[in-house]
DNA sequence: TACACCTGATGACGTACGAAAATCTCGATG
DNA sequence: CATCGAGATTTTCGTACGTCATCAGGTGTA
């Protein structure tokens, strides 16, 4: 079994259950305690596995609205308007992209007053040229994080 | 209010370090470990903690492509859509919404080649009426879940 | 009545450390 | 040029020890 691999295994079962024990993942990937013990530090020290957090069901916590907000912004204006959306708490993930909007983010609020409130206050910003907002009906799927691919030896 | 100052508190301490000890957090929240034990199965059994994972840097794996896909949809073949994207292991989020498009799903991809050659698979079925792909230029924030208010006595 | 707390007992847990095993390095040899 | 092997390095392992999670039964308190 490569070193590599192991590494990919190590993530997967953590990917299933972010507190299982050492002991556990040890048995299930059968190699010694140790081994995982090294291994875990080896891929957090290397960045891999950035921390742990419990998955949150924000809508059982009274956010029940989800946007996803494009924005055209003045070109130099751009890093201003990131650092702004990103220290925006609600804010999930903010992306600078390609295409008609330069800027894509995701945000989370208790309602559709609160989100109106916010967004009109984002937008006061004269470096936005234009901006759209779209609505989360339905969230099918969402910060779902996948397995890593396993080699073959 | 569903959940209590407590469990706000456990909640942002746990979104802290998602592995820390029931002893290490019933000393930060100055509370008994039994009761820190109560309270994690409770907010579990809820579903207000769906779960727990390890926070993937997946740049440091390979997947250096981030791509937001929108799509239109033929009316009734949403749920189909949706399913199938939703079945693309690589697919971080898939959402349902209002505005110009009905669909926005966001994609990692080992490559820029990759994500073509998926997108472009993902685009033959008849019932998407039109889309629109941004590449991912900067994350500036990606996934951040952030805390819950915490209520005065 | 509903929470939070304490205690004690038990088995599981994380980590440090030295030993063992596997792997790599590199010059010598046929 | 391919192979060998001693030594160095890396990786894995078992053990031991102090900590941890869980459970049960009982106390205090708003």
């Amino acid at each position: 079994m490569t070193y590599e691999n192991l590494d990919a295994k190590l993530v997967n079962a953590l990917l299933g259950d972010g507190r299982a024990s050492l002991r556990s993942l040890a048995e299930e990937l059968d190699v010694s305690v140790t081994t995982i013990s090294n291994h875990l530090s080896d891929l957090e020290e290397e960045g891999v596995i950035e921390g742990y957090t419990p998955r949150l069901d924000y809508d059982a916590v009274g956010y029940d609205v989800t946007a996803v907000i494009q924005l055209q912004v003045e070109g130099n204006a751009l890093p201003d308007i990131t650092d702004t959306l990103r220290d925006h708490r609600q804010m999930i993930s903010v992306y600078e992209v390609t295409g008609d909007y330069d800027v894509i983010a995701i945000g989370k609020f208790k309602d559709t007053d609160g989100m109106n409130e916010q967004i009109k206050a984002l937008l006061t910003d004269p470096d936005i040229k234009a901006s759209n907002t779209s609505v989360v009906l339905n969230a099918v799927s969402e910060n779902e994080q996948f397995e890593l691919d396993i080699e073959d030896a």
